[in-house]
DNA sequence: GATTTCACTTGATTCAAATCAACACGTTTT
DNA sequence: AAAACGTGTTGATTTGAATCAAGTGAAATC
């Protein structure tokens, strides 16, 4: 699914690389994901119009930084980034993960500015959705406005997930069901479901469930050492699925 | 700003409240907390019509449960409610307090269920917003639209500072902060940021924040001592604002 | 008016995860 | 090749909040 992108293509830009030349929306394999189904054939045409493929960027760069103008929300296409809030005494706290189809930077519509920073994780693209737009546009297209409502809540509700999964469960728990939520989002994208590379630093996946790095590393460990997961530094592999969701201890 | 209702009246039905017979959004004193501030006279009235005003809800009454098919949003006239979640263990994670004003079952548009409960914490009204009207109308009105994806955009946000309270705060700072939220709250209806009535029982204040009764209790008990709150029961002093900014040790 | 019940408080003890500390391994810099 | 650095692992110790336990006081029920 990621896109490789070579040394000079990033130099000039997106038309160099070849896999993404002619990307629209209506041949991105993102689509499913990322698109109301029921759109029509001239609905995505329009709204094809006004979305941006801006050049990749590079793995540590911003897509939008904490307090910028809120202009646009932006649908990962390869790669994926971490949405963070930096606390006023200077710490991090990362909100959210995002893959490829998914969608981020809602969260700066209710004050005009965005209410977190975006970083990339690794090498990455992004489709620009230049927000203005995207309200006329769904002012016009009834299942285009349904589906921007639809996004917004279900970030509503995968809010809520973190919030039980913090204020409920153990480090074990949390750990294993960020490891089935990247999996069930692996396998809606058409990837292995028990194989697959975390993007993340596990300093990121601590700050994200609320645990240190050491709780972590832990963790992993004793997951392997149970034989229910294989890791091998950022490569991971579920041995044994049931297992893992046992020790999620949530339901699936 | 609580609607007192007598027995009678709650057996009458709303119609019998004095108070809040011929309420309509154009003369409701939240307006300006729950509307936005740019409608035309003309389309309040537009918003009035599909909104409905069903009569108050006792104490522990649910307005909506988990999983019942979403048809509406609501927005609190008076009292005030709970949403919360049940995990497949049969806990139950409060995910927010609402207070008049505000606008609750937002979380049910992205599956058509809702994702959460909402059960009243006192005798409480509240107006029901159907869906599809509201989209429909939002599709006419620009400002309309605007202000409702404001309003998701802005539960998003808070989610994201519990997630952030959740994962990063003490016991301490956990309460002190949950104290000032509802005394800002509080100030934005015009009431006292000082003194008022906690709705939720210590248990709720626990579950919200991730915390036992028991610490709850103790943190309101050591704040006391402190001499920068007076507690009483639920009644709520806060006598040394800054004493508890300075114990929430976050910017605000 | 007594009793049951419920919400809350306070104290003693335990425990899960944080902190402190040391080290391993890979990569980059010198 | 050595040194410096970043990232991750593992071990020992500490600690903040959970748990366990006992009580208080107010409201509801009998």
């Amino acid at each position: 699914m990621t896109v490789y992108i070579s040394k000079s293509a990033q130099e000039e830009g997106f038309k160099a690389c070849p896999h993404d030349y002619h990307v629209n929306c209506g041949n991105c394999r993102l689509n499913s994901i990322c698109l109301p189904l029921a759109l029509e054939i001239d609905d995505i045409q329009q709204l094809d119009d006004i979305i941006q493929h801006s050049k990749p960027l590079q793995k540590g760069q911003h897509l939008y930084r904490e307090g910028d103008d809120f202009q646009s929300v932006y649908a990962v296409r390869s790669g994926s980034l971490k949405a963070y809030k930096t606390t006023d005494d200077g710490r991090e706290q990362v909100t959210g993960f995002f893959f490829p189809g998914e969608v981020l930077g809602m969260d700066g519509i209710s004050k005009n500015t965005h209410a977190s920073s975006a970083k990339t994780l690794e090498t990455s693209a992004v489709c620009e959705i230049p927000f203005t737009s995207l309200s006329k546009l769904s002012a016009q297209i009834p299942n285009l406005q349904r589906h921007f409502f639809q996004l917004m809540s279900r970030e509503i509700t995968e809010d809520q997930v973190l919030i039980t999964l913090l204020s409920k469960n153990s480090a074990d728990e949390r750990v294993a069901a960020l490891l089935l939520s990247i999996s069930s989002r692996n396998a809606r994208r058409k990837l292995s479901a028990t194989q697959f590379r975390l993007p993340m630093s596990r300093v990121d996946i601590g700050n994200y469930l609320g645990l240190t790095v050491e709780t972590v590393s832990r963790v992993l460990s004793r997951m392997q050492k149970m034989e229910i997961l294989q890791v091998d530094n950022k490569e991971i592999e579920i041995v044994d699925m049931q297992g893992v969701r046992n020790m999620a201890n949530l339901a699936n």
